[in-house]
DNA sequence: CCACGGATTGGCT
DNA sequence: GCCAATCCGTGGA
């Protein structure tokens, strides 16, 4: 089901691009999840750019702290935070050393283990149809399926237990560019991006 | 030490 | 569409 050949894993040098290449580049891409013998995984459909330079909704825009440290190493490591008193959110870190640059994943398509994903969210059956694109449609939601938490934080994502695998780019022809969702500041900045008509997107 | 508010979600009007 | 829930990182006193 996902392509688990070793050359198809994304290496370092596709993270320490700049953070808006980067970020439409992560559209289309396999996020994968190692769990014990379980194996998650879906592909990403909508993502969020933040850089603490001239980003004032950026964690890092007020210098390093304990919370944001990670993002400002090299790019391809994990950036998980809490909020809000009760969701995760899980980023991306691009670019060189320094720069404080990530990429929020705010959406992906549920591929593996979707009946796992089901019972981590609602501890349920499905109710119908329609609850199967609210499974992974936001950036809480889907730490949720996936069971990504604080424990999850820094985690290097050339390594084994969390990493993405390539697929094809997707068109710009497909992509959506949109200003970012629920922050108060740098509200202007063009910088969401998602897959056209994808169904898993958050918010249209 | 304490107060504030957030890269969200889900339920109710 | 509006708003409460809920906790902890952060920053000011």
């Amino acid at each position: 089901m996902i392509p688990q050949h070793s050359k198809n894993k994304l290496k370092r040098n596709f993270y320490t691009r700049d953070l808006l290449i980067v970020a439409k580049d992560l559209l289309g891409k396999i996020l994968v999840k190692h769990d014990n013998d379980k194996i998650f995984s879906g592909r990403i459909v909508e993502v969020e750019a933040y850089d603490g330079l001239i980003d004032r909704a950026a964690h890092t825009y007020s210098g390093k702290t304990k919370r944001n440290e990670i993002m400002f190493n090299k790019g391809g490591y994990f950036y998980v935070y809490f909020t809000y008193g009760a969701h995760f959110c899980c980023n991306i870190v691009t670019g060189e050393k320094d720069h404080g640059t990530a990429v929020l994943i705010r959406a992906i398509e549920p591929i593996n283990n979707i009946d796992i994903m089901i019972k981590n969210r609602f501890g349920r059956e499905l109710l119908n149809e329609k609850e199967k694109f609210n499974l992974t449609s936001g950036p809480g939601k889907l730490c949720q399926a996936l069971g990504i938490n604080k424990s999850h934080y820094g985690i290097d994502l050339t390594g084994d237990k969390i990493y993405l695998i390539n697929a094809n780019k997707i068109n710009d022809d497909s992509i959506v560019v949109a200003k970012r969702i629920g922050i108060k500041k740098s509200i202007n900045l063009p910088w969401r991006f998602y897959i056209k008509d994808n169904p898993f997107v958050s918010k249209k």
